[in-house]
DNA sequence: ATAATTGCTCCCCTTGCAGGAGAGTCAACG
DNA sequence: CGTTGACTCTCCTGCAAGGGGAGCAATTAT
């Protein structure tokens, strides 16, 4: 029978965790002496220790190896297939963490080509909308605004209501960057479907589960500078382009006078490169 | 101006996230209704939660984005640091996640052999100790046991205390495992050094940082068998022996009458292969 | 006998939020 | 104008696996 400080040492626990795991009820001691609460472990204690730290080294949670320890748990093929999982788990964490390799190698690589400031590319999921569209091909990038009113006023006059947050972007078409006739469609995001017309279209916009998306701030003839950074990333981190480009319009000529402070969403759909 | 539900959408983060950013000053809204608490949201917000989202997926802590977003961490040179230290950090994360890939490949491994007493072999490092030993050829595993009462008369006669825990081993100096003739040395841990004498000796024992460890219960006859998992274990996990091999008595004839009660720990100096 | 060590319980802290209670606000609808 | 339902607020608890420390009791050493 040992106390607890020296059944400690014998094993490089810490006290505190044998506390804690006679708390949790995962390892208690073979005695507690009624008045003064001392305990006492003896060398079953040591085994048992043994087998959860084991355990620990694994990656199994405390909870888990209670259960297993449990005696209702230790059925041989629930232990493969639990093992089995926790492999799978641990495989998924470890490629996200190179996934986080590869974002520090992007931004190390940015910093040494001193593009100082940094571009923060994130990846999140972009809803399914219903958009009021207009496809058409503008002769160059200010034409650009000749199309907002007109597709204001065939809005209004259907009375469709704009969804909430608005949602409002372009879709390029191109395949390719373009400087002169390029096929844009501007799409709004509504609440429900209208009648179409000759020029506004309704559609569903499917949901994208993974797409890179870049703030782009100031006017728009510096965008292409934001692009580029974020065909970069997506090079860099090891996706690819799976959807067509939008242009996601959050400040602009509408409410902010200075083109510097105007500010755009590039989101760009992307998978995982096999 | 947005409220949060409809800025939480913008971004694809929930409004407990929000609200948390808040309270530890990481993005404060653009402003707060005193009467309401009511918090409004505009586009700076929404550029610098772009921000932070970005660090936060190349894996940063808030409090280290809150330093480097307000303004005094922002030096490039720090930058470059401090995604240095991360990637170290990550690979390291990454290694010890394979690490426990390993393991659960050893154990599946013995679970597709039927072997289904779990043995558990964990890592731990072993304390520096002063030691009494005594080195000695003998025969046989027989003739173990003749040892220990000669040993113990010794050390009575010169009135060391042995330490607490105690640590009772014996360090295994043949390369290989023999069956006669085996080199072995029988060492106590005592709390201070004695004088030597011609059988028994003081020395100090270095500490050992990573020791793959793994308890033997039942009779010595049998111990061949976890001699054979520990080594398997070593072969799997990618370490090699850098030590000799140290059996810990635990319990034994002087206190268990069963051998199938005794309890020995089987104590290998590792080192990970490179 | 006294002092030093070790043990006990109880409470708060860590990360990055999630979940829920209970109450107050806002915008639309009849 | 009242009501309803959707939002929002603050405050509390919980998560994993213990760490750190306070204050006090028990054991051990001098």
């Amino acid at each position: 029978m040992y106390k607890i400080g020296v059944f400690s040492q014998m094993n490089k626990v810490t006290v505190k965790t044998l506390r804690h795991y006679d708390e949790i009820g995962l390892l208690k001691p073979a005695y507690v002496e009624q008045s003064t609460g001392y305990r006492y472990y003896c060398a079953d204690q040591l085994q048992r220790l043994h087998t959860i730290l084991g355990l620990k080294q694994i990656g199994f949670s405390l909870p888990e190896i209670s259960y297993w320890l449990s005696s209702e748990g230790m059925g041989e093929e629930q232990m493969r297939r639990a093992l089995a999982d926790k492999k799978a788990q641990v495989t998924a964490f470890i490629a996200e963490e190179q996934g986080k390799l590869r974002l520090i190698e992007h931004q190390l690589q940015r910093l040494n080509k001193e593009v100082s400031s940094m571009a923060h590319v994130i990846v999140k999921a972009l809803p399914e909308v219903i958009v009021a569209s207009m496809r058409t091909t503008i002769k160059d990038s200010s034409a650009y605004f000749a199309i907002f009113p007109e597709m204001g006023a065939s809005m209004e006059k259907q009375n469709v209501k704009c969804a909430v947050p608005a949602y409002c972007f372009t879709l390029y078409h191109d395949g390719e960057y373009k400087e002169q006739d390029i096929d844009v469609e501007i799409c709004e995001a509504v609440t429900e479907f209208g009648t179409d017309t000759d020029t506004l279209t309704f559609k569903r916009i499917d949901a994208v589960d993974t797409a890179a998306c870049l703030l782009h701030k100031g006017p728009y003839t510096t965008i292409g500078r934001s692009y580029a950074d974020i065909m970069k990333w997506i090079a860099d981190n090891g996706y690819e382009i799976c959807g067509l480009p939008r242009e996601s319009y959050i400040d602009g000529i509408w409410n902010k006078s200075d083109p510097e402070e105007w500010l755009t969403e590039i989101q760009l759909p992307v998978a995982a490169r096999r």
